[in-house]
DNA sequence: CCCCAGGCTTAAT
DNA sequence: ATTAAGCATGGG
């Protein structure tokens, strides 16, 4: 089926972010997305048109959300600009096409926990080795895949064997997420309801989620583009490129967005 | 072999 | 309230 997207939309740039960790470029130029236990192929076939393999219901229900086509970027990106600083202008103009995914909060949790201090290709390997042990099995057309393991999934799993799949200290971390969820303390679906500072101040209650991890959770499963998550790359952006002064205040409801931009303009871009 | 990575917890100041 | 060590492990 194919599907028109108007503008401001790069699946390369979405994959090479830094917000997801299982979307790929395939050989065929395509790109391919799993949510929850869906999977997705799409593949840009000219400007404004895309051919995916799901249905229209799929599309409408599940994809568009997910990459969050109602969001008017272009009104965002504009309001950067306007700002009139240079290097805000410029990375605007790089993270052109980027959308702010909208993805499950479990995996979202759990991958963002496992990336602290972690380069991204070592997030990589250690969530495809999860879900290739602990993941439900999906059978496309082309290939055999696997979910991202759920809470249940992991039930039974021991700090000790967590640690075969490389996810090293923070192994811990995992087993608390686990028992929060899988025991009601902590209900992801539930705290949506809740304003973007009292979610983070939840996440954090999890063991190993710090204020980093949790503006990562908040932005990228929960949609808050005002939350602004600051690893070692935006830290020294704000001190290298806005001389200590945090610009990201001027741009409330959308800061997360230029956070984005700047984020893929310093580690993204040079794939 | 060395340094760093989408950091957090804990202990010490 | 701020600072520092310690943490597992792979990638460059």
């Amino acid at each position: 089926m194919v599907v028109k997207i108007k503008d401001l939309f790069s699946l390369e740039k979405i994959i090479n972010s830094g917000q997801c960790f299982r979307g790929v470029r395939l050989e065929d130029g395509s790109f391919r997305f799993i949510y929850r236990e869906h999977v997705l192929y799409i593949k840009k076939i000219d400007e404004t048109d895309y051919d995916v393999s799901c249905d229209k219901e799929d599309w409408e229900n599940i994809w568009a959300p997910y990459f969050d086509l109602k969001t008017d970027y272009k009104a965002i990106s504009e309001e950067f600009k306007k700002s009139g600083n240079p290097f805000i202008k410029k990375v605007t103009e790089i993270g052109a096409g980027i959308r702010i995914l909208k993805q499950d909060s479990w995996e979202t949790l759990i991958s963002f926990i496992i990336s602290q201090n972690k380069n991204i290709p070592a997030i990589r390997t250690s969530i495809e080795l999860l879900c290739e042990n602990f993941g439900s099995p999906i059978q496309t057309k082309k290939e055999r895949l696997y979910a991202f393991p759920e809470p249940k999934d992991l039930e039974e799993i021991s700090p000790e064997k967590l640690r075969e799949f490389k996810v090293g200290y923070r192994d811990q971390y995992i087993i608390d997420a686990r028992e929060k969820v899988l025991s009601g303390k902590l209900d992801l679906n539930l705290i949506d309801s809740l304003e973007t500072r009292a979610l983070i101040e939840v996440l954090k209650t999890v063991y190993g989620v710090g204020e980093k991890v949790a503006n990562c959770i908040a932005l990228f499963s929960y949609h808050r583009l005002d939350a602004v998550p600051k690893d070692v790359w935006i830290k020294r952006s704000i001190k290298e490129d806005f001389k200590g002064i945090d610009y990201y205040s001027d741009f409330k409801e959308s800061a997360g967005v230029l956070q984005q931009y700047i984020f893929y303009s310093k580690v993204g871009e040079k794939k």
